[in-house]
DNA sequence: GATGAATGAGCGTTCATTCAT
DNA sequence: AATGAATGAACGCTCATTCAT
């Protein structure tokens, strides 16, 4: 029995699955694990998560609601737009850097194979793109007469950030590689896009 | 037992897993399951894989196998450059689309955390990337001075791909997005990077 | 959390445990389920019965009174005897069909299983059981002579209606059985049995 | 490790099974128990059942086969019906009392709380019922033309049978009572109720 | 080359019960 | 009188793996 400063056994299960998460992957995430961690029973773990999935729930949770900040923030602090678009990129990635934990369960666990995933979890990454999208249509004013447009940038963007956190997490990057750079380069090609505001026709068939 | 024409049982034991694996999910994928679907006993299995591991790290290099084909075919069509580019980033999203076991496993799986897992594979990924970034410094003439430079951008075309395939898969687009729009414009911000061949310093810092 | 009228948390939870019992079965009978339905903790629940053991033995001890009331109800009837044994049989098969929770644990359960069954509770069904022996004393006035026949005899006629009320609850009839026909027939041969008063000796010997 | 001579641990499996049931009762039965009991691992058992359910189900086959034997032979003797009547009934008793282990399974699991109870069970026992049913047609005429009576008075013959055995077993017995006549009360009860062939209408109304 | 038999470790979950407040 | 928090033991079951044949 750790004094887990005022928070409570609920607070700490979920510190700890994080934890968890982040050393052992989520296929070996189990209650026992986490009791073990926590240092309390097993059975104590189910008086505060009426199982594991909603464990999980609560995990993937926090982690949107940690995105939806960042994004919120970004996307308020007073500078021009691509400034601010640039902004939320750049935090986005450190976001997903310094915290795997959330960024595994938010992203690599397959919802359709996950028992009962709640739909307002969707709806919590939804209003964050919403935020982005907004963004978006401020940088590119060309764009915002059509929100789809906007929307599919915007997750464009979104795409570019998540293959640089997932690319770097999963260690599967080349170990030539200048991580910053990458980073960089990520950053600025997702800034560039979204300013250019290119037509959708490809530019390969008018330039070569 | 069925009829393995002539491939043998660790054929028959790989195909067995890959159909597993598209339809139950990694989670799923149990050695007595695969030998059933196999209709072998399960210490079979054993003979060809030394253990579950080596048997999914057998899986993993069939997926890298089919990247390196695809880029490598890719990068032989006669075509310009950026042609070529262009084609590689759509075959690689389909490829992701319609193999998502494959994609599973090359991605979701967190290496690191599987147990002896062979350099050998990280090098089979490398050569394909080597390919992509000789396709990116024929696409920009400007790189092919600089390797690490044109690996950056090359990380960069994948990071964008990956990031599509990985969002897509894990169901977490917003339902409001037009996915063919999505994968269009992403292919097409991944070619334009390596056409403009910005410098690394943001754009954004002289525009506005 | 319920008004319980004025019968206070014991009597509300031995309400409770008779519903849960009926519709669920007593293997799925569990102290936080009753808590829940009761809409109180589950230690209240505690502070009436010392275990779980002494709950179920009220609820058996509820069931050995009902029955005792039925016997002694029917026994008072200003009817022929003969007329007050049909009526008991009939009420007694009545009671068990159409409470099967007290049915289930008055002899389902295996009372030298149960630590601590306390005798009180035999004593109870005993006295029943001598009310029943009376009835067929009036009956059968040679019986009256011998206590332990007209005992023997008694019992004979509670062995037909616990046969006929167990098998009909434990769904072991046969579908093409008429169950009205079952049970009128099985009660006329429980009274026919005293009626008549035939000797112990077997009738098959000399009959055939 | 104990030699289980050439049994097998199926075998074994469901012995020790019957030992622990009428030992501890159903509820206690558990797979740990009976597989420390047998001298294995609890997975050895599921190697020969697939489920607990399953398990149990093999048990009630037994059971239900034992009495359709008991019901076979007794019905094969070569001697007057009624007598050959009287013997299934002492037989019955005896195989209930001898082996409380089969007769608790048989009738004291209430199957509609049993998961996935086999039809083929029902069958079995439906068989037995069959011969039965013949049997007392041999032995009253005037019921070789109404099948349905036939089949009424040999369900309450085994209701008779029935709770006979189960009250005995239950020790639900009062301790004056003198089981051996008991038991043979029963009987002749049974057997003169086919003998007589009373019409349905109760004897009460016209007697008294 | 192939297998059937066996196992120990582990899983998510439920339970009756205790005890400080 | 009442409860919330906690727990240890047990449950049915699946798993990757081993090994004698």
């Amino acid at each position: 029995m750790q004094p887990w400063t005022d928070t409570g056994l609920r607070a700490a299960t979920l510190d700890a699955s994080r934890t968890l998460l982040v050393r052992d992957g989520y296929k070996q995430l189990s209650m026992r694990k986490i009791a073990a961690a926590v240092g309390c029973s097993v059975s104590s773990i189910y008086l505060y998560f009426a199982n594991k999935d909603q464990l999980v729930h609560a995990l993937i949770d926090e982690g949107f609601q940690r995105w939806y900040e960042i994004v919120v923030e970004a996307a308020s602090v007073p500078e021009p737009p691509l400034r601010r678009l640039e902004l939320h990129c750049r935090r986005y990635i450190d976001f997903g850097l310094e915290h795997p934990e959330y960024y595994e369960i938010m992203y690599m666990l397959n919802p359709p194979r996950m028992a009962r995933f709640p739909k307002e979890l969707f709806r919590r990454a939804a209003r964050s793109m919403d935020i982005l999208t907004q963004l978006v249509q401020e940088c590119a004013p060309e764009l915002r007469e059509s929100d789809a447009e906007a929307r599919v940038r915007a997750h464009v963007v979104w795409a570019i950030l998540h293959g640089v956190v997932s690319t770097i997490l999963a260690a599967r990057l080349d170990i030539r590689l200048d991580r910053d750079a990458y980073i960089e380069t990520s950053i600025q090609s997702a800034v560039d896009m979204i300013r250019q505001g290119r037509p959708v026709a490809l530019a390969v068939a008018e330039g070569q």
